[in-house]
DNA sequence: GTCTATATATGGATAGAC
DNA sequence: GTCTATCCATATATAGAC
């Protein structure tokens, strides 16, 4: 019983847990202490589960970033894997709605270069989630794997049908909007996940936002060129 | 310091450390038993290491998975960080080479499409390596960092040279080649190493000989439209 | 609701028999 | 050169005092 608590309830969504109504935590404001704590461990959890993967993670890692006693941490989160959850969903709470831009109306340079720009602002702002997220599906999503088989699946399906009626409408050229999809993921998220490889071809101590630019600059017109009917060509334009 | 045995001297080159030439493994065909035995577990760590990262990885799970006693494995490997530098090493050797088709006498289209090709045929072939190196490199290259930042970093800054060549010859439009080699890593590596979410989208239980050369087709017509010189259209050609 | 102290498990590494 | 038995460190999780 009160065991067993919801993984979702922590990703910002104010779904309480049951034992939050115990004490001190209503309508004259608190719970603030248990809002607060587990946000700091969420967070800690972020940056401790990118650098090391689940197993290298510790509690007692996490739990030292977030300023907790370890104990504290398995009050919050009952086991290392709940916590894992909690944080796996937040990420994908973060880009889920992006791809929503694809709409049959829109045009499609537009919508992709936004895609492109929205993507790599969270490689640049969350790049430990975007870790985490990489590290999960790397490793063979044990943890994500019915999400990808269901809902991911669905949407990509959807926004595929949407490239596929930009195709037909003759601004883009003919490609597999599956694979297309694909490679915006890769490359946008490529400067979160391999960051330190990116730096270290680079020459930099950190990526800045120059290089960010840089790289949204190269991979819009290179997707761009690449993926849309070109305007100057004589291509059929209806 | 004698606690340090080269990684290089597993990665099947010749070099034998000092302890092979005690009993019986030289001219009359011995030793044997300790290739295949080194062999097995440098396979069986491929496997392990990309399934669990390097903390996830037991010594006794790559040691079951290779038919030997645990003992056996730390005989051939002093310590499990040994055995992953080896391991490494494999992965290193087998993609070092692949840009050196970069020359600026070639056809940029020609080079470019055979890169992409033989970087798909890893992801296909060799996908635990691939996964292997995207862990080492997710959480920070612990081990790999000083060749990042020596080799890897030239041998980029080189490529990038034959890169500006074609562009300064009108053979391909301006970009920045080193964000075009990151470009290409991205898309090429995401198959091996994002495999499950690919299939998950795909529908596949497994990623067909088929898929890859979808993947290869989309891709080259990708990057070869949005990075070589348009030739119908007019730009300057000297 | 917080934290110290601890039970229990697991895994890396090695000693020492064969 | 091989492998069984074992040592020791570390990690998850919880009991129980505050």
């Amino acid at each position: 019983m009160a065991r067993q608590r919801d993984a979702k309830n922590t990703a910002s969504s104010g779904g309480k847990s049951p034992r939050t109504l115990t004490r001190k935590n209503n309508a004259n404001g608190r719970g603030h202490i248990r809002e607060s704590n587990e946000l700091r461990l969420l967070q800690a959890a972020e940056t401790v589960f990118a650098e090391r993967g689940f197993s290298g993670a510790t509690t007692a890692g996490i739990a030292a970033r977030a300023k907790l006693p370890k104990a504290n941490l398995h009050y919050y989160f009952r086991t290392k894997a709940e916590l894992y959850r909690a944080v796996l969903a937040n990420v994908l709470e973060l880009w889920l709605d992006e791809l929503d831009r694809f709409t049959p109306d829109r045009d499609p340079s537009e919508a992709i270069a936004e895609y492109i720009a929205a993507k790599l602002k969270w490689s640049r702002l969350r790049p430990n989630a975007s870790k985490v997220f990489a590290n999960e599906i790397l490793h063979g999503a044990p943890f994500v794997k019915p999400y990808l088989e269901r809902d991911l699946r669905r949407r990509v399906e959807d926004k595929a049908g949407v490239v596929r009626e930009w195709i037909d409408q003759g601004k883009m050229r003919p490609l597999d909007p599956r694979h297309f999809v694909f490679q915006l993921w890769a490359v946008t998220q490529h400067y979160a996940d391999f960051e330190v490889q990116v730096r270290a071809v680079l020459g930099r101590r950190r990526l800045t936002e120059r290089d960010f630019a840089d790289a949204a600059a190269n991979i819009t017109r290179l997707i761009l060129q690449g993926a849309l009917a070109s305007p100057p060509s004589g291509r059929i334009r209806k």
